[in-house]
DNA sequence: AATGAATGAGTCTTCATTCAT
DNA sequence: GATGAATGAAGACTCATTCAT
């Protein structure tokens, strides 16, 4: 527990840095100063900074899963469910720019089995939106990389938002919801359920 | 014009190496060396490599502008000019890899000041794809930020594709397409021009 | 006595981890993990590996000692004592190759202090061997420096056998025993000795 | 050319501080201290100080053999060029005892490729010895591994002499030369030549 | 104008040693 | 008395940058 305690330590203090600086412009040094630990402690937990990048995205993708599970509880059609989860992640974005920064932004900038990591990632974005197929009305044609496409273009929405802020979060979220349902529900069915969802 | 030749040996040499390396772990000597010219002769063009990488992009993405406004200078419509623009952009992905390589990949990992001219070269894609708009049924309604969701859309796509290959251009080229004139001409009209397209 | 076998305790693991890495590349932290112990209480006997190794040295020599002893407790003449010596150490090199491997070899690598130490042993064998001059006959010249000659000879010969094998014990033995009595008691007189000595 | 003067320069450099700190105890930044050198330099040239104490044990080596060359060119018989060689040898242990002392101390501390380095030279004066069995009467036995314990045993005594002094020269060269000759060629014509070897 | 030898600041990483528990 | 978490000094090595030729 004392470990998991530096460990967590040490991670705030890494996603603050890379947060800040930068992912490439940060130093080992740079961490244990944030931290206010020594080097060798830092060196005990992780081989590098790029380790200790990994680690950190994994514990903001799987904060942020548990978010989202918790967000999407109370949904019992999968078109509220996915309004819930959007709503959920953008205000995450808003409330934790610099965890948002890491997942988003910094994690392309750290080599090849980070961004590999990164599309995974995507991969589950996708695998959720794809259970709309089951809600599509049968005569509705879903072009079968739809959702790769969908997942990828949140990423970059967020990436934006991350980056450079940007617009209102509510008109962010109708955007998105509309991308995300209308494919499956047609105009008319997304519509219905974004006009009703903020309510909730 | 000798030194235009002098930059462009260095270019070449560092478009080389970026793509096969990475940016981040090439070193100015790495550049110098596949150009085959003293590190002296490198500062006297650039400041550095990250200078380079920029003046890179820029001649890059410049090349790839003069090529497409040849590939549509026959096209008399907005949507030929976006199919054909398409097929030209998936074209040069695959005839040059390493450019394309810097163009979508290595320069989102070379800090703020690439990553803000790469935000600007989709910003002119948003704006090309926004003269659709006047093409569009009156009646029709297009999301205010269409622009922004496709262009990065179509970045990403081009990204994956130069990163680790991928789906057949041809039908890469068929779903770019879709998604771009879809939102203005209406899924009939959106298939009509992609029918005759590739004929063109 | 507790703190003796704590002691041995860690005797042992060093022994073990300086001969099979190298006395320069082992590090205190290799010797308690495999003596199973906290560093501190490393450090509560030793001052660090040097004193370490030095104290192993000791121990590991001061039990040839007792070994070689009772070996040629039986022995009532120089020669057969020589001869029962030499058999015993060849024996200890093959039963114990780490301690040989610790006294003959790492001793000499652990710095000056430790060289040192390795000499005065030399020494010793030098004394045992020119206990020789009293059986030699008096017309014989025997040259002065001959027992420091004979005694780097028989540290190489060991030092080889120890980092390489080489030749079969009684071959190595036969050699060695010619060396070391010859000068002393005369061609003949030397076969004469090494002819019935292993019948012993 | 300047090249090999840099490269000399760091080699006197660091022949200087590893006699004087002893390998282990040697950094690379004593080096280039000592070179007056950047550390870049020194990297240019070698990897490592490991890699630098082998090139200046193959040229102590190699500079020293040329010497031995030259003051064996006028002896016309084997006897004699041991002699001549030895003298030669122990007046270079003298004139240079820093050299001496890498090619004979330091190199046995610089881990095993420097140790198996090191064997191949013993291995060389072995050789050269073993010509001697041509110059002895057929009658006379000579052990087999004669050559393998002279040469260790004129390492150690020069390893000695290199560390510690010792002995004047003269005295130990007569044990050194009577040492080599006797087995090849009797008590008295080992004598023999060396009583008249000092004259020439 | 071009070169590349030389520099040394900066970074990573290891490991001996301490000390609170 | 024993532990091992924590420290940070020290060393290896890289690479951007300069400057004499």
């Amino acid at each position: 527990m004392v470990a998991q305690n530096q460990r967590l330590r040490i991670i705030d203090a890494a996603i603050s840095v890379f947060a800040q600086q930068g992912y490439p412009a940060t130093t080992v040094d740079d961490i244990v100063a944030a931290a206010e630990i020594g080097v060798g402690s830092f060196y005990s937990f992780y081989g590098g900074k790029e380790e200790c990048l990994l680690d950190a995205y994994e514990r903001i993708v799987s904060m942020a899963k548990g978010e989202l599970e918790r967000a999407v509880a109370g949904a019992s059609v999968w078109e509220e469910r996915i309004c819930q989860g959007l709503r959920r992640t953008l205000d995450l974005v808003v409330e934790e720019p610099q965890r948002a920064r890491i997942a988003l932004v910094e994690i392309q900038t750290a080599g090849a089995p980070a961004l590999e990591r990164y599309n995974e990632t995507l991969l589950e974005l996708s695998r959720q939106l794809a259970a709309g197929r089951e809600r599509a009305d049968e005569a509705r044609w879903v072009p079968g990389s739809l959702e790769a496409i969908l997942s990828s273009c949140f990423a970059w929405m967020l990436h934006r938002r991350a980056s450079f802020g940007g617009d209102a979060t509510p008109r962010l979220l109708n955007e998105m919801a509309e991308l995300a349902l209308e494919p499956y529900l047609g105009e008319a069915g997304a519509h219905n359920v974004i006009a009703k969802g903020p309510r909730a």
